[in-house]
DNA sequence: TTGAAAGCGCTAACAG
DNA sequence: CTGTTAGCGCTTTCAA
């Protein structure tokens, strides 16, 4: 029994333009009769039909935003910062993930195709995935965060992967007395761990130091399996000026657990950093020192580009690059003063 | 340059009705002309309009899942299970969040206004909520997770908390020798707080023990105040009877860590266990002891049943209790062995 | 097997 | 200020 415009129209006897445009443009309405109108709408329980208004509108008020396959915690604080804004800007915000099984591209497929949507905010983690193309064929606006695709220029909010990792890197040779560098990532195919591998190679380099590819391992991002090497490899990892760099909190997490149950001790015999600066930074002993990435500001920033071009199609791809902030805890030695 | 059934038509030389019946219905569709269509939706790249098309099915094939503030990694499992449970049946599953600060009716309102939704599974975790009503008022079929609402009759998936925190009582009064429980809940609204403390008091009250309200704290399911409130109680709290049961992982883990700095031994000066079984829970010095909550078949039951109606609105209300699992670690005691 | 035509519920000119 | 009317793009009788 789904009540229409026209039930509308009839019981407040009015024409059903009346009752639209009450809906939308209120102003334009004799006081009167539009409260004529809107008593009949309280009375049905009139709700527009959102396909016919966005067969006419042409928009649909919403925009989704797409993630990966969720590992942790990391992609709270976007959507939270996603949602927040959407709402501000009027539209609604559906969070989709795909998992890594499928390509990314059934999804993709599947909203495109039934595009009901705005826009798109598509984060794309990992360099294997078949996104990029789908998306540059559709006719939705869309954002990439986290990430470049290859195609036409398009609006893009990145992470400063290479200011995150240099500053950390400049922190752990200036004040912390790091020659050594043992580097723990994520897949090798993972965009964020590049990133951060190759900027802290960078800067090793400008010191005159080398990160050989033996002290680099590629995991999982997770906790266990991140225990399990460093419980094999503490042993010979160890020494007062190394390091271990681990791709994110959660396998610096591991690490630190296994080098607590070896009685190897943090920072004073190995240092272990993080990256991403989730709740688990602090809740290691010691607390992890880690880079932080905005992620809250990453949502948001996003959906505020998605919805500007929604607004103005022609404009000039945006491009939006946001610096992680270390955070400087007990992990490391050296300045043990948490930034505020 | 959207293009529509009629280019198709145009370029197939056929009418539209015989473009629409072969994205349809192709088998009424003569093999030649078939071919022909299809090439020029090829040619063209062809998509029909979402709205005209919701417009005459009166479906979108879309469900969301709406979930409350994401506090931790909880809600990821759930999401997990929905998604894959929804693409098995054919539907895209769009995820909502609402904060905190909303009461979580605005973002209802906004997806029902538009309903451009099949259907709704909500879960409520805050009984403060005002979504009831707002969601009986709605047409939309919908389920509710791990709650029961008010109103009439509903589709409901149900975690039984009762069952997770008696099994877990009972392990601890009889395995782990304790007499006295003090407990650290969530917001005092909050109804799985509330489900798990009442069962709890059930339990010592069977065995002729009590919970006076004065061993009660309701904090915000956070490792930092469960962290503080604990370095300000353990001395008090501690002894070998005693335990502390946290109602999730994270205040537990905040509650053990605040132990460890103290130089209270867990679990013989005092045992600790937590809620839910979230990574959290393997992350702690002694790991925890927790209630797995099968979140994944949770999302997964709770698309299913939604789907269920959908196709069938008749039918009765259906509701699946799903039961928790005890998983004893390390944090009270007694028997060590992990379940598997 | 195909086409013509009637809407689905709504918005937006265009008249009055 | 209000009503009439023409579609938006699609599916679906109903005839041919």
């Amino acid at each position: 029994m789904p009540v229409s415009i026209e039930d509308v129209a009839k019981l407040a006897k009015v024409s059903i333009s009346t009752v639209s445009r009450v809906i939308n443009r209120r102003e334009l309405v004799n006081e009167q009769t539009r409260a004529r109108v809107e008593s009949a709408i309280q009375e049905l329980g009139y709700r527009p039909n959102a396909f016919a208004r966005g067969l006419m509108l042409r928009r649909s008020e919403i925009v989704a935003l797409v993630l990966p396959d969720l590992h942790g915690e990391f992609y709270l604080e976007i959507i939270r910062g996603a949602n927040l804004k959407a709402r501000a800007l009027g539209y609604n915000l559906v969070v989709s993930s795909f998992n890594g099984s499928d390509d990314g591209g059934s999804l993709l497929y599947a909203l495109e195709q039934r595009a009901l949507l705005d826009g798109l905010a598509v984060m794309i983690s990992d360099a294997g995935a078949h996104i990029g193309p789908a998306l540059a064929a559709s006719r939705l606006p869309f954002v990439v965060l986290d990430d470049e695709i290859e195609g036409p220029a398009h609006d893009s909010v990145i992470i400063n992967q290479a200011c995150g990792a240099a500053t950390l890197m400049r922190h752990l040779l200036t004040n912390c007395g790091v020659r050594r560098v043992i580097f723990v990532g994520g897949p090798a195919t993972n965009t964020d761990t590049q990133a951060r591998l190759t900027s802290c190679r960078e800067v090793l380099k400008a010191a005159g130091l080398a990160l050989p590819s033996s002290s680099v391992y590629h995991l999982d991002y997770l906790y266990e399996t991140a225990y399990v090497l460093a419980s094999k490899h503490l042993p010979e990892w160890r020494g007062r000026d190394a390091c271990i760099v681990a791709a994110n909190d959660e396998m610096a997490a591991g690490i630190v657990a296994a080098a607590n149950s070896l009685g190897v001790e943090i920072p004073n015999d190995i240092a272990v950093v993080g990256f991403d600066d989730t709740r688990i930074a602090r809740m290691t002993r010691p607390p992890l020192t880690t880079v932080r990435v905005p992620t809250s500001a990453m949502g948001a920033s996003a959906i505020e580009i998605l919805c500007q071009r929604i607004a103005e199609p022609q404009r000039p791809p945006t491009r939006i690059s946001l610096d992680p902030e270390l955070v400087v805890r007990e992990s490391c030695g050296g300045n043990r003063s948490e930034k505020r």
